[in-house]
DNA sequence: TTGAAAGCGATACCAA
DNA sequence: TTGGTATCGCTTTCAA
């Protein structure tokens, strides 16, 4: 290890002159390109790990006009869901060999900015878990040739593709559950302003509900809070304790929401599978610990992650492929807010 | 907008060609460095709108030597905790106009190569909210200049700083309430083979506990579990359930493992704070519900984050001061299982 | 297989 | 205040 100055960083030309060959060759057996001989090869590799040198991916990306960086963009880590989804997608990230360059937005002219500055960076994709991409700046990606993808929503932007976890499996799996388990009435519960999924979520609910008749419409109750998270559930469930109409069982769109609800109950007095039944989704962590011990639909974190690296790499060879909307299959995990039936249980 | 050439990305030469001024004129106008006239100024700005000119982020670091990426260092994002930590750091980044790159790591090793990879992209700087910074790899990011900063662990590295939470005041304050509300005996829980700040908060209160002679050796107990989070703590209260020696209150190093602990007694008939009193660390979202409503020590991240941007771009800018060692003062957030007394409520 | 050389896009020094 | 130019460090033809 010895340093031709002190703070001049180590560069191929270094590495060449001690290996007696030219940068061009240098070059050539780190990025595995072109060939190389054998024999020089490794001097080569000698050399450079003498000198310690490092590619300086500022100067390849320039060249190459691609950094492997990826754009992520997140909100309101605070929900354990998403920190999980951003656990997943970094694993995945990582494990591809790309770095993750993380942001998060709070409002729409944030993540133009945002997805801006990405592509300032030249970066290999952007993955999108909030907010929705602006048509036209994705136009500037797609001229960059910088794959989008979006995570749990769906809008119809050309040469953007979205991997959503399967909502209309969930609103299937949750409604058999509650009519195997006795209920005659069932409730939908989200907030105000919900994200696409949310939405999607409950509409495919009351369409399995609903339009196939398995309920009437006044068995069906319809709850949207003023609040989102833990404390949007609780004041629902104080206001639905002073309501005359009741419901068997309740699904929720996220799993702050179920939680909040539950506990709100229970400050009633009331409490699942007691006096009501309940299921929430995304299965966090929180769900399943004793005080709460919930009934939930799963989301497949790491495979939605998968599928969307893969739909990054593939529309990055590609960008001309048609818009995919890929669905990851969800499963229920039965706990304590509602009873064992015939389904499957953790 | 119109555009040249198809793919070819808008560079300062284009905006310099429209404007009728040569490249380093526009250099100047973005990077608010040498002197521009006024009216060329306007003029360059107005061709590169038109243009829809960006900066190159590659080019620019390149021959900077420098990006605006700074590199995050983190690990379980599932503990809720460690994500809110996240979550500050981020939206303090961002708002001091850098780029964030986060690498989620397991082990010591991967840690050396993130930090690698972070030179690599000649980032201004690299936060480790996990695991220790190997001494060599430390002075490689010395030679290039590049300053890294500690979360919540502290070790003599020079060149190194660290900012951390007042464990002190943590243990000082728990004592103090635990005493004021009449326990004679007091525990501490934690898992083995936790963090440094974990260890750090077992020693400071087991100092002003015994130390200071407030309690006796016997009145005191050491909760060590093999597991760490939820789980961990909801088996230590199986186990300490079935043993003789019982004590008060319990601190315990971290959210999690107050949050099982707890309910590992109630799944054993006990509950806080009629049976004991817990007091817990982090004061994650979770703690506040109303399953748990723990008393609990509050750390500051939002100040924890402005502080380490600060010692990011101080040494950033002298890489020779004396290393620091940052305290963030914390608060004692009283709930419901630990009796309120002439403490600070919530 | 190898090396020379022309970029990639921005910056900064120096002379005008 | 300006513009010319060397430089940052790597990649990639193109000949040899």
């Amino acid at each position: 290890m010895k340093k031709t100055q002190n703070s001049r960083s180590v560069t191929a030309e270094d590495v060449a002159q001690l290996a007696g060959v030219s940068r061009a060759a240098v070059s050539r057996t780190f990025s595995n390109n072109g060939s190389v001989a054998p024999k020089t090869r490794v001097k080569i590799i000698q050399a450079a790990s003498e000198l310690g040198y490092q590619i300086n991916f500022l100067a390849q990306g320039l060249n190459r006009k691609r950094s492997q960086l990826i754009g992520v963009i997140v909100a309101r880590l605070s929900d354990p869901f998403r920190s999980s989804l951003l656990e997943a997608l970094l694993s995945e990230i990582q494990r591809k060999g790309y770095q993750a360059l993380v942001t998060e937005v709070q409002g729409a002219d944030e993540l133009e900015m945002t997805i801006r500055r990405f592509t300032q960076f030249r970066v290999s994709g952007v993955i999108v878990t909030s907010g929705q991409p602006p048509a036209d700046l994705v136009k500037e990606c797609v001229q960059h040739n910088i794959p989008v993808v979006g995570i749990n929503r769906h809008m119809d932007i050309p040469n953007v593709d979205f991997v959503c976890s399967n909502n209309n499996m969930a609103a299937l799996l949750v409604s058999k559950q509650f009519i195997n388990s006795g209920c005659t009435s069932v409730g939908w519960l989200n907030y105000k302003g919900s994200t696409w999924s949310g939405i999607n979520r409950g509409d495919t609910f009351r369409q399995v509900i609903i339009n196939k008749n398995i309920f009437n419409e006044s068995d069906f109750l319809e709850i949207i809070t003023e609040l989102d998270g833990y404390e949007g559930g609780r004041r629902a469930a104080h206001d639905y304790c002073k309501q005359i109409k009741k419901v068997d069982g309740i699904y929720c769109a996220n799993a702050q929401l179920a939680c909040g609800f539950l506990d709100g109950m229970r400050e009633n007095g009331f409490d699942a599978p007691i006096n009501f039944q309940i299921i929430g989704f995304d299965n966090t962590l929180q769900t399943s610990q004793y005080s709460y011990r919930l009934t939930t639909i799963h989301q497949d974190v790491s495979t939605t992650a998968q599928r969307v690296l893969t739909c990054l790499e593939t529309r990055g060879q590609n960008p001309h492929i048609i818009q995919r909307f890929e669905e990851i299959p969800v499963k229920l995990i039965i706990r304590n807010t509602s009873p064992h039936t015939d389904n499957i249980r953790t």
